[in-house]
DNA sequence: AACCAGGCTGCGC
DNA sequence: GCGCAGCATGGT
């Protein structure tokens, strides 16, 4: 019998998978996806073997090829899920969209990213990976180094002419030496780091599971700072990218500020005040608001 | 050519 | 507890 290899995924009210696609593709070089046309192309790791699949937009569902590995309904059922997580497909974005609509500077937003949702790191490894590697140098640069890195301790998958990554398992970078990657760029630190971080998930003293267990807001961002080369940013950023908490704002986060003062919304990067005072009237969509203010940084031109 | 990048650690007070 | 130098290097 001949396994079914597509499927189909419904997808939520104002959910618009070409502003997904968008970010995705913005203006780096993420060597954890291909766009191809406006379908996107993504490796997966799962619990028995990898698998390659598309993702198309169709009437109202997002429409999945398998192109690589087998399609057994517990492959589908994990692939579904997933993507469910990537994008954020659960959630309703709709209450979101009313607290725009009350900020005069920012009610453009609705029309403008409509549809967007948060295009998440559902593997809390990368994720904390990513945040990393993304410390305090620019992102062109950032992408280059996690190419470096993903291209020479990641498997790949092939399908035509064309090789998908896989991002390294923990094990594999915890085998890694400091100057391999300070051979390819890596600061003496962020090298420590990353080392570092992928003992603690190789050795199983981290994962997703053990930080989810952890019920309490601050006891999560304890247990993440508690890891050396994880400050409070890449804290936030890793639970609300990976675990999606929507209160786990990345406060002081370099492309945040530019925004917030782009948009008008606060006088200057000290303006804490106003920070605070406009994030307390998103309070259950702070992430959103961050990512919605991430995605104003590409608009062609600021007033 | 400064100044900035999706910051963090370790130290001194 | 708070402030700050130092980190390393590419972009603009």
């Amino acid at each position: 019998m001949k396994q079914q290899r597509a499927f189909t995924i419904p997808i939520p009210e104002r959910f618009n998978f070409k502003e997904c696609l968008w970010f995705l593709n913005r203006d780096f070089d993420d060597c954890m996806h291909a766009i191809e046309g406006d379908t996107v192309v993504k490796a997966l790791p799962l619990t028995n073997q990898p698998v390659l699949f598309r993702i198309s937009g169709a009437e109202h569902s997002l429409y999945v090829e398998l192109l690589e590995g087998d399609a057994t309904p517990e492959h589908i059922a994990e692939i579904h899920s997933f993507i469910t997580a990537w994008f954020d497909l659960d959630r309703d974005i709709q209450p979101f969209y009313t607290l725009l609509g009350k900020e005069k500077k920012l009610a453009y937003m609705a029309e403008s990213f409509n549809g967007l949702h948060l295009t998440g790191l559902p593997d809390l490894f990368e994720a904390l990976c990513w945040g990393i590697i993304g410390q305090q140098i620019n992102l062109t640069f950032a992408y280059r180094l996690k190419r470096r890195l993903v291209e020479r301790y990641g498997t790949y998958m092939t399908s035509g002419e064309r090789q998908y990554y896989l991002f390294p398992e923990p094990a594999v970078l915890a085998a890694a030496s400091v100057d391999e990657l300070r051979a390819m760029q890596y600061s003496q630190r962020k090298a420590e780091y990353l080392l570092g971080l992928a003992s603690l998930f190789a050795t199983g003293q981290m994962s997703k599971g053990i930080l989810e267990n952890i019920r309490i807001f601050a006891a999560r961002q304890q247990a993440l700072t508690a890891i050396r080369g994880i400050g409070i940013w890449t804290a936030n950023y890793a639970l609300m990218k990976s675990l999606r908490m929507p209160e786990a704002v990345p406060y002081g986060d370099a492309g945040l500020l530019q925004a917030l003062v782009a948009q008008g919304l606060i006088r200057d990067r000290k303006d804490q005040a106003g920070m605070d005072k406009l994030f307390r009237k998103f309070r259950g969509w702070e992430m959103y608001l961050v990512f919605y203010l991430w995605r104003s940084l590409s608009l062609p031109q600021q007033v």
